[in-house]
DNA sequence: CTGTTAGCGCCTTCAT
DNA sequence: ATGAAGGCGCTAACAG
């Protein structure tokens, strides 16, 4: 515990310093020491200065939890997320650097460490939260968000984006579309997708983005050449490799996002295929580590760091009553041509 | 709110939906409800099922912040920066893997977004937390950490190593030398240092690698070459251009972190030197966006997700009172070359 | 098996 | 100007 030497003849406090320690050694009422923490009026300058030494002596600093739970407005804002992987944590910077200047405090909360999150998983992390900790949210990647949640919400690449709270995302299908237009402006005919998360948005316009510029393109749909990615590095590997196997492999893999891309490319490289020479791989998302490899991923790239500060900003005018009705913010994705894309194999 | 159509009779509930709603609703008391969903023995399977039937209607989920006022254990880990930003988003990639199947949630506080956070903010952002909502912490980059201190808790990159709690961190005399022997190695004299943040012990180290290493080869030291770059991008370029703008600039640079560097990099830029030809730059961290750069930074690695993963262990081992003396892990750090050094220029 | 009671730490009337 | 009392949502001990 923060007991330091105390001069004036203050006993040491053990745990955690309460409010009801401080009143104690200041010889007042915790109601009092209450006023002058939160610079109430009606305390005497004496009084104020007495208790304020004892605050410091001792360490004082009024608990978040306890004073939320009786306060109504605790300036904190929640972001609530599966897991702090690549994609989250960009996310994350963008709403810290956005969050400056507003008053508002962050926590980042990720329930579901041991399990997968089910889905809805949002309606619980928020319902433990909301009310009282956090004054607002915003939902990473939720499932099945309704509109009525406790508090204001904001959610980002959602699973709908009608009906529920505000929402920010990029330019999925155009997104997506660039890809493999790319791809087959290259010379690419047989170009296999690794799809996302089956219960996110982004996922469907992903792969429909995909379909519509096969077709556009006059290439049939082969539907053996979907397979799962799940957005995450070893299902895309996993998958990667079954697609690699075959007698007759795809010439390119468009990833439903980076992380199954790399995924991609640690299969590859273990079955000894050169990535782009004898194989063409995009990915999508644009996070930084997807530049950390050889060689450096084809993407898709979407303004993360932007989308988390649009969220926060959105949340913030909600907060503050300056924004009733639910917006949907669009940004958009564009194409990043590095050096894991390249014409097919002659063959 | 999340009302959803209540078919068994029940009313709607306005607000957030708490356990003397469901005890209404349900017609029993708050402690029965409590021991239902605590899944306590000692209720009537039928009451068991009744009450269920009423919280899932409802969509009642205990609140974190009540609950954990009144119980002592909450199983959720806190991890307190100061902000998120590329350093401390890896360290939270790192916890967050390691805390798999450990049974802890974990939740990420970033006080002071408005405010530069003065020395000794952990302490602060401890007591507001600890005590309650969190059962012990994980301290990234704290600057006055003590040893008593209210919860368990686990200090990564703090200001001082020994005396305080259980420590992480990497090899920063060892990382410095050898970007600075590399620098040397390769012909530069004139090797400026972008100093860190003034309150962290990993940035004097760095700061006496540097030294050291000069004072090896036969360098006098010059102190004109040595300005602050605070660990931020922006007083990184800043600094750099205070440097790269005197008739007798320097040959290469050895900023004190990653950030920094990119910040120097930005300055070079814009005075229109090329890098690596006219200047070398050498960071420190390797965090994903130093590879994201054009030239691709030539850096110190610090194994960052692993030191947050090794700071979950030790701080779980604490919790499950496996370990009780205090420890300091020590990573290795290694030089890893890319782009942006080469020979100075022949002049 | 169920309900009543007390209290976690804090803030806010409302008396004094 | 100060303090006593009630209550935020919840759980643990005890009573019925």
């Amino acid at each position: 515990m923060f007991t330091m030497s105390v001069d004036a003849g203050v006993p040491p406090v053990l745990g955690r310093v309460t409010i009801t320690d401080v009143a104690r050694a200041a010889g007042v009422s915790v109601a009092t020491v209450s006023k002058v923490v939160n610079a109430r009026y009606g305390v005497a300058p004496s009084t104020v200065e007495k208790v304020m030494a004892v605050v410091n002596e001792l360490g004082y600093e009024t608990s978040l939890i306890a004073s939320s739970l009786r306060r109504s407005r605790t300036n904190v804002i929640g972001v609530l997320v599966t897991e702090f992987e690549p994609y989250s944590a960009e996310l994350l910077k963008g709403i810290g650097a956005a969050a400056h200047g507003t008053g508002y405090e962050l926590l980042a909360h990720s329930g579901w460490v041991d399990q997968a999150p089910p889905i809805g998983w949002e309606r619980r992390s928020l319902s433990r939260l909301a009310g009282t900790l956090i004054d607002g949210a915003i939902l990473v990647t939720p499932t099945a968000v309704t509109a009525d949640t406790p508090i204001p919400v904001v959610a980002i690449d959602p699973h709908t984006g009608r009906g529920g709270p505000s929402t920010v995302d990029a330019d999925n299908v155009g997104g997506a579309r660039a890809a493999v237009e790319h791809l087959i402006s290259l010379g690419h005919r047989r170009i296999a997708h690794l799809r996302g998360r089956v219960d996110l948005e982004s996922s469907y316009r992903r792969e429909e983005g995909y379909r519509r510029c096969l077709e556009k393109a006059g290439i049939p749909f082969d539907p053996s050449l979907v397979l799962d990615g799940d957005y995450r590095r070893e299902v895309g590997r996993t998958s990667a490799i079954d697609l690699l196997d075959r007698t007759e492999r795809p010439t390119a893999i468009f990833a439903a996002n980076d992380l199954s891309a790399l995924g991609a490319l640690d299969a590859a490289r273990e079955l000894g295929i050169d990535v782009p020479r004898e194989l063409s791989i995009v990915g999508f998302d644009d996070i930084p580590e997807s530049t950390a490899t050889a060689p450096r991923l084809t993407t898709i790239a979407q303004p993360l760091r932007q989308m988390g500060a649009t969220a926060l900003r959105m949340l913030v005018e909600q907060l503050n009553g300056q924004e009733s009705g639910t917006r949907h913010e669009h940004l958009r994705s564009e194409l990043v041509i590095r050096e894991s894309t390249a014409p097919p194999p002659a063959a």
